[in-house]
DNA sequence: CCGATATATGCTCACATTGAGCATTTACCC
DNA sequence: GGGTAAATGCTCAATGTGAGCATATATCGG
């Protein structure tokens, strides 16, 4: 009844991963170039085929990654997969034939490119995201002709379910900032047509990508972003010991907002996510930090908990 | 560089749904019958190849479902893509060939079986899931077995690494229920050998499924009871006006834990997502209560609440 | 009509969590 | 030795959460 018939489609399956790293406060996703792209769009995410060698997809994607960037991957989890034919100006999909590929989230302590892939900063892609420094002052443009697209609707209704979703996405007025919204932002200005991959000529809403990379890529950060809250998943990316101001910062880089330090270690603290090392360190000024380490006996504990980040502090 | 070369795979995609209403305080999901399954694995859920024809998936998934039970579907979510060929035995997967699933959670409102397609109660395929009346007591039965697999390990590190996941997951002697661990719950009966789709043969952890139908059922109730917490989707399988009554009953049957009447009415209340209507109802025995439309505003406005369900009440 | 029973609904209270800030400690730099 | 920069310790008000008590308003069996 349900059984498939083997017979009707023979897609492409592709496998791509988003390699995610902290080193020096910032926030890295490692890149590779991509030829035969349009102009500003040579740049991608390690990518391949799935291959009948392959005897899973995340074994598939462990031996393309390696291949393309000598990088082992740890912490590996499964996003989406993306699949609208209509979407892919890129290359494929011509015909009938589905381009599909399978997106996954990767983890990785340490940042030593190889081959000629690259560690590019998360904000080169998505500069908006970044609210460290306080609201983009760039932001401003963007919402301008993201309210002008919404302004330029065919019918009324339509322009006012455009101007709330900006509005929901972006943080109106009264309404807050939701860090986790990066893909739903994404695909607005996607939908507006001012990223690149839609068509757009400038740069304005940050660098672009080929193929839907930097949609896989936005979802990456949104999930990461959502998962560092309810999951111990920080530690992936970092060193064995740090201290409590070095994770601050790191979750800082991830979300994209600044967090109040004595709360930040209240937390982190009456989770007992971390323990005490006997050494301390020099840092630049200031009073010795304790170097702390994971207590990986948490993952067997009960609420596994993970950061819940508080709303922010001004900056 | 990374451009996937056209070749190498044509592995099978297919399509399923788990597609859940809520009737009669009961929590159901659509089934079909499969045929040329072994024994007692005849039931599975609506599912069918992606073919060149579909648009996208989320279409194809849609016209597949309509073609096998003639339910319409609202509310639709990307799941996961399962791919591991060696947990394919129902079938595919034969030589170097992947089957590949993409597996879609649909939320709907009403139960009108069409074609041979059934609604069944979740429970029948999970009974130990159902903590409404209290710990089911079948489940000694089952930890049981799962303690006697983790004691027939080869080596007694991996025997206490697997008694520390059957008490994480199904809640030892101090630690709680985790209501969401549905999969994590499913995934360690299959590799202890206990259901039928890992080759056991009595059915002592719940009804079987075809292919790796109920590993999909299983993400589909963990994803669910997971979102029920920070979104408004309960609402998908509500009729248009309910009583609060009718609403805690809903989602005590899709989390399977009984909840405190009073707060839970707290919450629904200052979280706005329901406004009065004018009409009030009978039902059976007791004071009559007020019918309650969902607030559709609610989508709209800034933290898109949902309905954090409390740790329960002892039943 | 009366009381028993079953929900619905209103309200209180103790306790935990969270957001924000003040104060102190301990290093380095000049 | 004084100034500067973190790290660390503690307090306090506001809010959220878990549990119950109390009241309202139906139906049902005499």
């Amino acid at each position: 009844m349900t059984e498939p018939e083997p017979t009707v489609s023979a897609p492409l399956v592709g496998l791509a991963a988003a390699i995610l790293a902290a080193t020096l406060d910032e926030p890295r996703v490692l890149t590779v170039p991509v030829a035969g792209q349009p102009d500003g769009r040579g740049e991608g995410l390690p990518a391949g085929p799935l291959e009948p060698a392959h005897p899973t997809l995340e074994r598939g994607l462990r031996a393309w990654v390696e291949r393309q960037t000598g990088q082992s991957l740890g912490y590996v989890e499964q996003l989406y997969t993306f699949g609208d034919r209509n979407r892919r100006r890129g290359g494929q999909g011509e015909g009938g034939l589905h381009a599909l590929s399978v997106a996954y989230l990767a983890l990785v302590r340490e940042a030593r490119p190889a081959a000629d892939a690259t560690w590019q900063s998360w904000y080169r892609y998505f500069p908006y995201e970044d609210r460290r420094a306080g609201r983009p002052p760039a932001l401003d443009a963007l919402t301008d002709r993201l309210e002008a697209w919404a302004g330029a609707a065919t019918d009324p209704e339509q322009g006012r379910r455009r101007s709330d979703r900006i509005g929901l996405t972006f943080g109106a007025a009264g309404s807050g900032w939701n860090e986790e919204r990066v893909l739903e932002r994404y695909e607005l200005l996607f939908e507006a047509g001012l990223v690149p991959e839609a068509g757009a000529s400038d740069h304005i809403a940050g660098q672009a990508m080929a193929f839907d990379h930097r949609r896989m890529l936005a979802t990456a950060l949104g999930r990461l972003r959502g998962k560092i809250k309810y999951r111990p998943v920080v530690f992936e990316l970092m060193p064995p010991a740090f201290t409590l101001g070095q994770l601050q910062r790191v979750v800082e880089a991830l979300s994209g907002v600044l967090l109040h330090k004595q709360n930040f270690r209240r937390l982190v603290a009456q989770q007992g996510l971390v323990e005490e090392t006997e050494a301390v360190t020099a840092e630049t000024g200031g009073r010795p930090a304790r170097l702390m380490r994971f207590r990986r006996e948490v993952l067997l504990e009960r609420p596994v908990p993970g950061l819940r980040l508080p709303s922010g502090r001004p900056g």
